[in-house]
RNA sequence: GCCGGGAUGGUGAAAUUGGUAGACACACAAGACUUAAAAUCUUGGGACCGAAAGGUCGUGCGGGUUCAAGUCCCGCUCCCGGCACCA
């Protein structure tokens, strides 16, 4: 071997073994235990980022680790390749988006191969090529033939000068990126995917993900939002046109009694019907249509209404109650009608301060308490109090009471009701999954039957603007079915959809005869591990879940859930802040491989900081991974340089190396659980460090009995870095005589016998402060250790003139004196 | 605004089930080697008091529970992620 470390050398060699044995390409081996280890695919942008290295560089070390267990492990890697960004690279560039995701999905392959990272890149894929997609297509038309599927209103984003709906990224403070324009809201006719269907099941099926971060499902439960309240009809005291009635939901029909106004949303037909006849409330509907439609926007902006003029009678007292349109309510929740409590709402609370509507305290606190509500609304539960026949109930006994007095008058009844709203697909764009559907001459619409799929996406297309070449091309959007003239949809998928099945897509990547190759996914589904960022924690992951429900119905897989067990990481931070071009605090990983080799990368990734948290990037760090590396080398080259070991002794052994050998056992429990168990690699990598700093301390290298027990540490601490570090443990495992590389070596077994020790240090306390330390027996009696701490003279110094009243003693831990 | 996180030395962090706060590193300082520098090796270090032994304080802020709290509970502050068309 070389003296010197040469990670240019070593990577390029390791790199092109795994080439020629085609090491990381799997197949069905039904007669092995798998392992799907799968890292959320990049979206190909052109180069890779740190928050990648970091998410590879996870996968790629559990995935390794698992290897190294036994297992017959499908790590893949693939692109979720349509999406915004090729768009406006185009445009900038004049290119076909195609063009450009191609050529960045070559460049980022190549980078992800000088990282050493094992996929198999036998199963790569990306979501723009016919042959994923067309099975998205076909799945889709599957769902609407189900009734999972329908088309319905839904605002967008608009801008009027470009003629164009904009992503809400693309608007900047209400106004278009481009053009800077004041972006206006526009309904536009939209497909839906009846995820609310799935609600229960996603909602209860978290359970079965115990190895789910316990704040992720929180998230999930909190985003499906389900919620038991009453659904009731406010009939109107006149018509408005053919409207008699709306309907209005709420959790807490215990406050029925306290509302004093209502309110619309503008989009509602009442509000519509209304405005025809009043052009002031006309002008305030359109007002709200300038308004963003991003949900975080319509929280923070002001709370603004307008009277209606007319009045709605109260469910149970038939009382009537004033109309209000409040820009705040949303036509795509519930029913787009609120009732306002003001005492017992904040919101409304606000509100009716601003408009001097009343407010009607009936809440009042269960202790007895007089609440003030000059400055806040009362919001908790308690007993109703000026609610007539209803006073004195609580909370549980109100909502059954009132919900059946609603129920009797048939004026309402308990429902169910989720804050999760239908997943709408429709993209007006270019780059993305033509959607699936004829659009007929009398306004109908028919699937796009299997035969004719996939639709396909034209490639090759010039973005000279902003409109969709979709759009753009009426030649494209022509078609015949059955010698009927019919049109295409040329509306494409939200790129949700490809990231939702692309998982068990790379079990059969090239399967033609369907979606999904039922074999291949009933030996490797469930992914057993997924590794991505937590700011997939909602959206993506829902998506994904309900995606595989859906498939399971169709009977393409047989599992309930898509990933077995979760890590989310964190992100990457330089300088406190999250790395970005315009704050200019970037790390290109590429020419840190160039100037220190992946190996160093990849363990300064692991050791900064567990996985979960963010993680500062910092350049002298790099330099101490590196560092650790040149010492690893070099002790190992020494080390061969020492001479031949011996047979290991381990009972003939000195005191040293006998302290050598049970801290190698140590170190081969600690680092074996904080890959399987704890997922900490930080503290698997401090571990080893502590391991050779050992080593260097005790190491004797004077006799082969000697040699013995440092090969036994050496080969424990290449092996367990080795899914860390991969190519420098493969060069210094070689050096070692071994013939195998550590991937296919076994994972370094526990002697237990080596972790025998005959004392231990336990810390002695008086009234919880440390006041000395002693080496006291394993396992010593309770009264031993009592009387050893009491003798010890600083002990002694604290206890003069104090009364003993209790000892408190954790075995081979602790002793505490407690005195006073 | 709502939902979910986070905050520990000069810096990244560790402390796994309530039991020694600061492992392992980085940076720094001193020393060794060297004509010299780099590299490497050794040593040191939370703050304050003290010659030392040792003591006091200390995990964002304010309270609480406990023999014992970074860890549990209540109330805040600041920072980060998500909020349905960025992926």
């Amino acid at each position: 071997m070389e003296e010197q470390y040469h990670p240019a050398h070593v990577e390029a060699q390791a790199q092109a073994y795994w080439d020629e044995h085609q090491t990381f390409a799997v197949t069905e081996d039904k007669s092995r235990e798998k392992f799907y280890c799968l890292s959320m695919f990049p979206y190909p942008s052109g180069k890779l980022h740190m928050g990648h290295v970091r998410n590879y560089t996870i996968s790629d070390v559990i995935a390794r680790y698992q290897r190294m267990q036994g297992k017959n492990v499908l790590h893949p890697m693939g692109w979720d390749a349509f999406g915004l960004p090729a768009e406006n690279a185009a445009i900038k560039n004049k290119t076909a988006p195609a063009k450009w995701t191609y050529a960045n999905t070559d460049a980022m392959r190549q980078q992800l191969k000088e990282l050493g990272f094992g996929f198999d890149w036998s199963r790569e894929l990306a979501t723009c090529q016919p042959d994923y997609y067309r099975w998205e297509q076909w799945f889709f038309t599957r769902l609407y033939e189900k009734g999972l599927v329908y088309k319905k209103n839904s605002a967008v984003n608009w801008c009027p000068e470009d003629q164009t709906v904009l992503a809400n990224e693309q608007v900047e403070e209400g106004c278009c990126w481009r053009c800077g324009t004041q972006v206006e809201r526009r309904e536009l006719a939209q497909w839906f995917i009846k995820i609310t269907d799935y609600a229960d099941q996603l909602l209860a099926d978290l359970d079965k993900l115990p190895h789910w971060p316990e704040q992720v499902k929180t998230m999930q439960r909190n985003w499906i939002g389900k919620s038991r309240g009453v659904e009731m009809r406010f009939d109107l005291a006149q018509p408005v046109g053919e409207h008699n009635s709306f309907e209005v939901y709420t959790t807490r029909p215990d406050t029925l009694m306290g509302v004093t106004y209502v309110s619309l949303a503008a989009e509602h037909p009442v509000t519509q019907a209304l405005a025809k006849s009043n052009p002031e409330l006309a002008a305030f509907a359109e007002a709200c249509k300038k308004q963003s439609v991003a949900e975080a926007d319509m929280a923070n902006m002001e709370k603004k209404g307008m009277d209606t003029g007319i009045e709605a009678l109260h469910p149970i007292t038939g009382e009537p109650v004033p109309v209000w349109v409040g820009n705040y309510v949303l036509m795509d929740y519930g029913s787009g009608a609120v009732m306002a409590v003001p005492a017992h709402d904040q919101r409304d609370y606000e509100f009716a301060h601003k408009y001097q509507l009343p407010i009607k305290q009936v809440i009042a606190p269960k202790n007895g308490e007089e609440c003030d509500l000059s400055k806040e609304a009362f919001t908790e539960k308690g007993v109703l109090v000026n609610s007539g026949e209803y006073d004195g109930l609580d909370f549980d006994a109100a909502f059954e009471v009132i919900a059946q007095a609603l129920k009797a008058a048939k004026q309402g009844k308990v429902t169910e009701n989720y804050r999760l709203r239908d997943w709408g697909v429709s993209r007006q764009r270019y780059w993305g999954a033509p959607i699936p559907m004829y659009n007929l001459p009398d306004g109908g619409e028919i699937p796009v039957p299997a035969h004719k799929l996939p639709v396909l996406l034209p490639e090759d297309v010039v973005m000279d603007g902003v409109q969709s070449p979709l759009k753009a091309d009426p030649d494209w959007r022509k078609a015949e079915l059955n010698g009927q003239t019919v049109e295409k949809e040329t509306d494409t998928f939200d790129t949700f959809m490809e990231s939702s099945w692309y998982y068990a897509r790379y079990t059969c990547p090239h399967y033609d005869q369907g979606m999904l190759d039922p074999e291949a996914t009933a030996y490797w589904l469930p992914v057993d591990q997924y590794v991505g960022g937590i700011e997939h924690a909602i959206l993506h992951l829902l998506y994904a879940r309900f995606f595989h429900k859906l498939m399971r119905d169709e009977g393409l897989v047989s599992c309930d859930e898509p990933f077995e067990r979760l890590l989310c990481q964190g992100m990457v931070l330089k300088d406190g802040a999250k790395m970005s071009k315009s704050k200019g605090n970037t790390v290109d990983p590429g020419v840190l491989i160039e100037q220190y080799g992946a190996d160093t990368v990849r363990l300064f990734s692991m050791f900064a900081a567990p996985p979960e948290q963010s993680m500062e990037w910092s350049d002298s760090g790099v330099e101490g991974a590196h560092r650790f590396l040149r010492r690893l080398w070099k002790t190992v080259h020494a080390h061969v340089q020492a001479g031949t070991p011996g047979a290991l002794k381990p009972d003939a052994l000195p005191d040293a190396q006998k302290d050598l050998r049970r801290k190698t056992h140590e170190t081969i429990a600690k680092v074996s659980d904080d890959y399987g168990r704890r997922q900490t690699f930080n503290t698997a990598i401090a571990a080893v460090m502590e391991l050779m700093n050992d080593v260097g301390k005790l190491a004797d290298r004077a006799n082969p009995e000697g040699l013995a027990v440092e090969r036994e540490a050496l080969e424990a601490a290449i092996l367990l870095l080795a899914p860390i570090v991969p190519h420098a443990t493969q060069a210094l495992w070689s050096a070692l005589g071994h013939k195998d590389i550590p991937l296919e070596a076994r994972w370094p077994s526990l002697d237990e016998s080596a972790l025998t020790r005959s004392s231990i240090e336990v810390v002695v306390q008086v009234n919880g402060k440390v006041r000395d330390k002693i080496q006291a027996p394993v396992d010593a009696p309770r009264d031993t250790m009592e009387q050893l701490a009491q003798e010890l003279p600083n002990v002694q110094r604290f206890l003069g003139g104090v009364t003993v009243r209790k000892i408190i003693v954790v075995p081979n831990k602790l002793v505490n004196i407690v005195a006073n």
